[in-house]
DNA sequence: GGGTTGACAAATG
DNA sequence: CCATTTGCCAACC
């Protein structure tokens, strides 16, 4: 029963992600209350239909990095999304510090 | 039902 | 900054 839930719970948290905003999987587990559920976010997601309205792509790992196999379509993908939202990128680097949310 | 895998993370050298 | 190690936990075979 629990898995179900917290499926839910990531999906609206990662919904809530502001436009121009970013989240960690570590961050989205633990705003769920599943500390250490970062694998999990992860294997949700990839879960997810691609035609999903659920932005994904606002989810990047600790390091402020996709976490896609760098020059795969799925990484070219991701890393547009963000700059169309005025990220900036720096060597495939996204400063935390500047738009992580909350 | 044990071993492997993966859209993770933090610590260490 | 990069590589390796360790901890983690559900999904999959």
């Amino acid at each position: 029963m629990t898995s179900n839930e917290l499926d839910k719970m990531i999906w609206q948290t990662v919904a809530s992600i502001p436009f121009g905003k970013v989240m960690t999987y570590g961050q989205i587990a633990l705003s769920c209350g599943y500390p250490g559920y970062a694998r999990y976010v992860g294997t949700v997601l990839k879960k997810l239909p691609a035609d999903t309205e659920l932005p994904w792509h606002r989810v990047i790992n600790a390091q402020g990095r996709s976490s896609f196999p760098e020059g795969s379509d799925k990484y070219q993908d991701q890393l547009q999304r963000l700059r169309a939202e005025a990220i900036v990128i720096n060597n495939g680097k996204i400063a935390l510090s500047i738009y992580q949310h909350q």
